[in-house]
Order: C-alpha cells, then structure tokens, then sequence
DNA sequence: CATGAATGAGGGTTCATTCAT
DNA sequence: AATGAATGAACCCTCATTCAT
C-alpha cells in the first residue's frame, strides 16, 4: 500500500513544518529540527516524505487546500457578484489573520525554489472555480473588461497586503479589512459606490 | 598604502551575490559560488563582507538605493497627484521589468530573516518622500481618506502583480502597465475615471 | 532502540585523539585526523562529542581517571607512612613511563585553556584521598608542617621529572625512580635516613 | 644586511606576541592578532621572522635567554654553595613571580612541537654554568650523588610549584619562597638543617 | 514500521603567507 | 621596508539521508 501506516504522523510532520518553518525561516530548518517537533525520530520523517523537498512541497500543497477549503467550503453560489467576492476576501482574510503562521510559510514557499511548478499548479487547482466566478462576473459587465487572471492576481495580493495590516494592528482589523475590499472593489468596478 | 580595497571588486562581488541569489535561491547559495562568480578568491569575499549576513544586507540596501534612483532621480515634485503617482508606477514597474534577477532577490531578501531592522530602516529611507506625497494628497482630498501605509503597501503589492505580468506577457505590457495603474488609481480613489 | 551508542566507538575515539594528540600536538590537531584514527566517519564524532573542546574535556577526565586508578586501586591503607607515600609515588611514576603518550596529553591538557575549571575539578576529585593522607600524616609529625597543597605539588611535579629522566634513560629507570622518592622524601621530612 | 631596519620593531612582535599567547594561548593566536597588539602590518610580521614557527622559536630563546641574564648577571662566583644555590633559587621564582606572563608563555613553549630542539639546546646554554656549579658542588660532596642534570631538574621543578604558590598566595610569597628552598635543599643533600 | 547512530559532502569562516602598491 | 588586500587550504561543524537494530 503507497499510504503510510499513521496519517497521524504524517500530519504531525506537516504541522511540525509549518511551525519549525514560521520560526526559524525555510532556509534554517533542519529537518531533525522538525522531526523532533513532531516527537517521531529523525529517520521516521523519511518513511513519510522520501525528501526533506518532497515534504515542503506536500505541505505547500496541504496549505493551498486548506485555504481554498476556507475559502469555497461556504461559499455562496447565488447572489450579488459584489457579495460573493466581498465572501472570498473576508474568507481569506480572515484565514490569513487566523493563522498567521500558516499565512507567513504560504509566503515563503511561494518565493521558495524548491516549491516545484507542478505543486503550484496542484495548489491553484481549488482555486480555479474562483476564476470562474470572476469570468461569469465580467461576461455580465459588472466588473472592467480586464484579463481575468489579472483581476484574480490582484485582489490575492491586495487581500494579502490587507492580511499584513490586520495582523500588524489587531485593533483596526475590521476597518483594514473593510478598507482593503473597498479599493479591490473600487479597482476592478471603476466604481465609487462602497 | 598597500593595494587598496577596490570597489570594483565589492560591486562584482555584490553583482555576483545578486545573481547566485536568483539562480539557486537564497539559502541554498553559497558563498564560494558567490566568489567564484566574482572571479575572486573564497577568503576575498570576507574582507569585504565579514560574513555572509552582512553580503546580504549589503545587497538588500544597494538593491533598495538603485530602486530608489530609478523612482525618484527625476520625479516630478509638481504637477497633478495622479500624474505623479503614475510616473512612480512607470518608473517602478519598468525598474522590474527592466532587472527582474534584482527584484526577484529584493523579493526574496524582504522575506529574510537574514536582512536586520536597520537595514530595512535604512533601505526605506529615500522613499520616505513617496509617502510624503501620498499624505499631502490624502489631506487635500484627492485619495480617499485611507492609511498612508496602507495605500503605500497597495501599490507596489499592485505593481508587482503587474510586473508578473507584463513579463509573461511582454506583447502586452504597456496595456497592462496602464491597466495595473488605473485599477491603483481607481481604487484609491473610488473615481470612475481614467 | 535503533543502534545503540556503542562504548568502544567512544573509546576508539578517546584513544585516537589522545594518539594524535601526542603526535600532532594538541594545537594542530585536527577531528578529522581524531575520527580517521578511530576508524570512523568525520562526523560520527560528532555523535559522540558535541564539539572538540568537549573531546578534550572528556580525554582530560579520562586519562586523570585511569591515573587515578592506578594510584588508588591497591593502595595500601595500613602501614607506616613513608611505605604509603613510596607506594604512591612508584605507581604514579610506573604509569607514566608505561604511559609516556598519556602523560605527554596529560602535561599538553594540563596547561591547555580549552579544559574547563569543571573539568579540572572533576579530575581532581579521585585525588583528595590522597591529600587526605598526606595531611593525616603531617598531623602525625611525620612530615614537615608544610602547607598540605605543597607537598602535594612538590610531589607531583619531582614525580614528572622523575619520569621524564626514567623514559629518556629506561636502563637507569629503577634506580632514578628510588633517587626520585629519595629527593622527595628527603625534602618534606627533612631527613637524611633514606 | 641580514638585520632588519628597526630593532625596535623585532622587540614589539616578540613582546606582543608574549602578551598574546599569554592572553589567548599559544594554539589560538593568530600573527594577525600579534602584529595588531605590536602596532605593525600583517605582513611586517614576516620581514622580521619568515614563518610564525620562527617567531615562537625566537620567542621561546628571548625569554630563555632574559631568565639566563635574571640568574646569572649578578650570580655569585664565590662562597658557600648552599648560598649560591639560594641566590639562583630566588632569582628564579622572582623572576616568576615578577614575570607571571613571561613564565606562563614558557610553560606553554616547553610542551609545543613547535619549538624546535635546536632552541631547546641554545635556551638552555647559558644555563650551562649552573650545571658546572652543581657538579664541583657533587664532586666536593655536598651534593647527594646524583646526576647532576637530575638535579637541576629537580630544581627547576620545584622552582615552578613555588612560584604558582607565590603568585596563587601573594601574602605568603617569602614564606613560600624559603619553604621552597628548604625542600629542594634537603632533598638533595640529606641534610635536616635548614 | 520506528528508531537514531552513521555517514561524508559541503558550508561559512579563519589564517599563515604572498605580493602589488 | 611597510602595508594590508588577496589567496586558498584547512578547520570545525551541520545536516539530509541511509541503514543496522
């Protein structure tokens, strides 16, 4: 059987990544490092990940899933298209801000070079029926005639520097959060009504 | 004196550190690559760099100085707001289309851990009058009344995300250069406009 | 258990260091030499001794231990004094010329500031009974009232020379090993029977 | 001309380099750090002794030959030999004692590989007419019959333990200095009067 | 399957020595 | 002669990976 005996233990070294990568950058991070924070033997990581790379790419791929799980597990099919995309940002947004550290390791992996193409593609994978809402939205004329992709490129990075905010001032969270939609929604309407 | 310390050499070995950077990323580079491509000896390296970290930090400040020639040598100090942010958008996103190997390493160095608080204290500094400009224009009303850091953090998070894209798309990339600013601007402003 | 530490790896690698060591000199000795004599790889002492300075402490307490044990094992705790001490000085002095190597590293650790005060107290533990004696004894009369410490010292260091004499003239070894303890004797006591 | 320039220069680098393996230990100090405490280049160093083994041999024969001119300048040709031996005795350990820098860089010269026994034999040269004493003295018997190097060992030895004991107990260093004495002097004579 | 000792290729850095200035 | 930058061989140690237990 290809499935290790313990998914135990291999989420544990998942998780056990992400922490010892939050705290001690990517670059730093041995992997006895992290077999010790998953309390399993150095060698035992080896029976789950064949490679230290094979691990940081599973977990790249567990975090995409887990935040696309954040993101369309509730998701409204119906409804104002305004709605549904006020949705996905609070959906993100406040999974980046939930899980800071998780959010933190998204960012390096995804600088990282030893994420391969094929992980980036598997992560974006969820993250296509997104883009297809967007595609829906403009065929409607609500949002700007500009390239799809371009739109999505930007409200990710848009709700990330928005997710930077809210966690760097905690106190005005909900306004950056709020704010950081508006100039999205803004941006991509053309639209002065909030 | 004796030989003096060349700053031909610091700037190749700068140039060199920039280049092994992008290759083989960050943390898997090291430092004799860096010297072997500098065409100078391993120990060279450490009489103009103590350590590693300090190369580092070096690069992060010369990469962050070069940037900020290329935005503000010759910015407008008068005219309308809007052109003035656009010619900073202009210079910014063509300054990355431009050396994408230097923006891909500044990326990857603002990631770092390895990069102190005063260097990015330091590397911050001349763009100080960018922020500057964006509060004047905030006070006379032209921007919507949003956190100066706030818009700063979205326009290069949006510029950037333009970059992508006009590298991938270089056919494209003076409409996406228009389109990345108009979306900024739109959002920030809530005008229709552009 | 996975493979257990084994204690003849350790000691393979105690020898070897002490071996070169004595051969190279503490100063020029590098662990890879220590792991190559030993019969090991490179960083299986590492394994064993975190680092080299906690190799040299470990040899320090090791070769004071088998001194110590060659001293103390047999010692006789009855009889007149002068038997005792005689005792105590031909087995210091046997082991030394059986041990030229050891006491060479012995004299290079003793002088070296890599071994710890810790270290230096540890290998003097197993000696206090000797101090013991020799204290009862002065109480006795027998010896001068000499401070105890100095006595000790004296002993320590006309025992060196002894044997430094016994291994550079092994045909007169018996004879300068009994002029040694003569001198000794002759000097704490103050007495010209011999 | 074989002399170099500046005589003054050779002085600094051999008292730097006392003070520094004094400071650091004969192991762990670099030339660099020796030039540095002399006030000179990195390289002058090597005008005045062409490797660094050459600077620790002329060290270790500097050192050897200021002790000699400490014991032997003012040495009495005349008396009693009792009394001239106490006058090389306390000679000696003052020079100790007012040296403690000094004599600790020669311990640690007289166990390194490092000083070669050609230096060994011109350091100990001018000791020779010591050597001389104590033979007449032996042949006039008063003097143990023992050989005369063993002798000069034995005082030498013990010499040493008196001198840390004067340095360790600065408040006793005469008492310490006399006891001394009265040990060596009844170990090699026998004799119970002090 | 789990364990952790064993491995040895690198990694950053030091340093005695050379040599251009 | 004096300087100190340049050199590159070592050095100590780390770490991903293997494998005996």
């Amino acid at each position: 059987m290809a499935r290790p005996k313990s998914d135990d233990k291999r989420n544990a070294l998942l998780l056990a990544a992400e922490q010892v990568f939050a705290q001690r950058g990517l670059a730093a991070a041995p992997t006895s490092a992290i077999s010790k924070q998953a309390g399993v033997a150095e060698g035992t990581l080896f029976t789950y990940f064949r490679t230290k790379d094979e691990l940081v790419n599973a977990l790249y791929r567990s975090i995409k899933l887990d935040l696309a799980d954040a993101l369309m597990s509730r998701f409204p099919r119906q409804g104002p298209v305004r709605d549904r995309l006020e949705y996905l940002w609070n959906a993100f947004v406040d999974w980046g801000v939930a899980n800071p550290q998780r959010l933190n390791v998204l960012d390096q992996l995804s600088v990282a070079d030893t994420v391969s193409d094929e992980s980036k593609a598997v992560g974006y994978e969820p993250f296509a029926e997104i883009e297809t809402l967007a595609q829906t939205s403009i065929k409607t004329g609500v949002l700007q005639a500009y390239p799809v992709e371009f739109v999505a490129a930007s409200m990710k990075a848009l709700a990330e520097t928005t997710m930077a905010f809210m966690t760097a001032y905690p106190a005005e969270a909900t306004r950056y959060r709020k704010v950081g939609f508006e100039v999205f929604w803004n941006g991509v309407t053309g639209n002065t009504k909030s």
